[in-house]
DNA sequence: ATGACATGATAAA
DNA sequence: TTATCCTGTCATA
């Protein structure tokens, strides 16, 4: 679930059932029982994304920072008759009740970090990340900066959260896949223009997601239904032109998806559409 | 029942 | 570069 798409929706989620509500936080598994039992009866102002970071915004510079990392999951029930006993492993539960407003709660689990911040420390974590596409306004020239400055293959750099903030290993194929660059060319090789087409499209895309919850990253004539093709079923259940399709045909030429491991995460990508660059040649 | 794998990131070696 | 953490799901036995 968690690339940057999902910690802004959670976001927004969070803010529209909770915020300006006194909370009850509970950790039902223990690890956060101690600030869960001292936050207790806080109100929360709002929740907001910096990339992959979550922060719940608790006053008095108390700040939850969380983070979903693999696996993690926050779910979030807006409007429920009653708040049910917690089943699993309950990181955190956020619950709402009694005050006039729709009965709501939120359960964590598996998340990387949940973890009790000050303004500060929040701050130290938003400072430590690059440029966010979803943040409205944010300019990537930091970004690009830095990959043009570097000798790394491209799709390590778009996952690399400092360089920026978001994109993880489905949005690095497939804006990879839609520009047709091999992700084995350098940070270096890329012209500013070729990168500003880039960010825009992630600006697309991953807005696109907030509004889904889900990654489409297909142009409309290779839809399932243009293509008269099955629909993918998945987990994430997203339209995808390469992520997870190692093997099958290319969605645009046919060739075969192929699949890789770089920097410790699964690469897949067309090697006919996102061919190896070769030295441009003078007409 | 068991194991592999997953939209992530860190710390140690 | 490897190991480790967090939890759930799916495929295999």
């Amino acid at each position: 679930m968690p690339e940057g798409h999902t910690l802004h929706r959670l976001a927004g989620e969070l803010t529209a059932a909770f915020a300006g509500r006194r909370l009850a936080l509970a950790s039902p598994q223990g690890r956060f029982e101690a600030e869960a039992a001292a936050l207790d009866g806080a109100v929360l102002e709002e929740a907001h994304a910096h990339g992959k970071h979550l922060f719940l915004e608790l006053g008095a510079g108390r700040v939850v920072h969380v983070h979903l990392g693999l696996y993690g999951r926050f779910d979030v029930h807006a409007e429920v008759a009653q708040v049910p006993e917690p089943v699993g492993q309950v990181r955190l539960r956020l619950a709402a009740a009694g005050d006039g407003r729709p009965t709501a709660y939120a359960d964590l689990r598996g998340a990387t970090a949940c973890t009790l911040l000050t303004a500060q420390q929040r701050d130290a974590v938003v400072a430590r990340l690059g440029p966010d596409p979803l943040r409205p306004g944010t300019d990537p020239a930091p970004a690009w900066e830095r990959v043009r400055r570097s000798r790394a293959p491209v799709a390590a750099l778009l996952m690399d959260q400092s360089v920026l903030a978001g994109v993880g290993n489905v949005y690095r194929a497939e804006v990879l896949f839609r520009h047709r660059l091999d992700p084995y060319r350098t940070g270096a090789s890329l012209t500013a223009r070729r990168l500003d087409a880039v960010w825009d499209d992630l600006v697309a895309l991953m807005t696109e997601g907030v509004r889904t919850g889900r990654i489409d990253t297909v142009r409309p004539e290779h839809t399932p239904e243009a293509m008269g093709r099955a629909p993918r079923v998945d987990d994430h259940g997203g339209e995808v032109y390469v992520y997870r399709r190692d093997g099958r045909p290319c969605l645009v030429c046919g060739t075969r998806v192929r699949k890789a491991e770089l920097v410790q995460r699964t690469l897949f990508w067309c090697p006919r559409c996102q061919r190896p660059h070769t030295t441009r040649r003078v007409q």
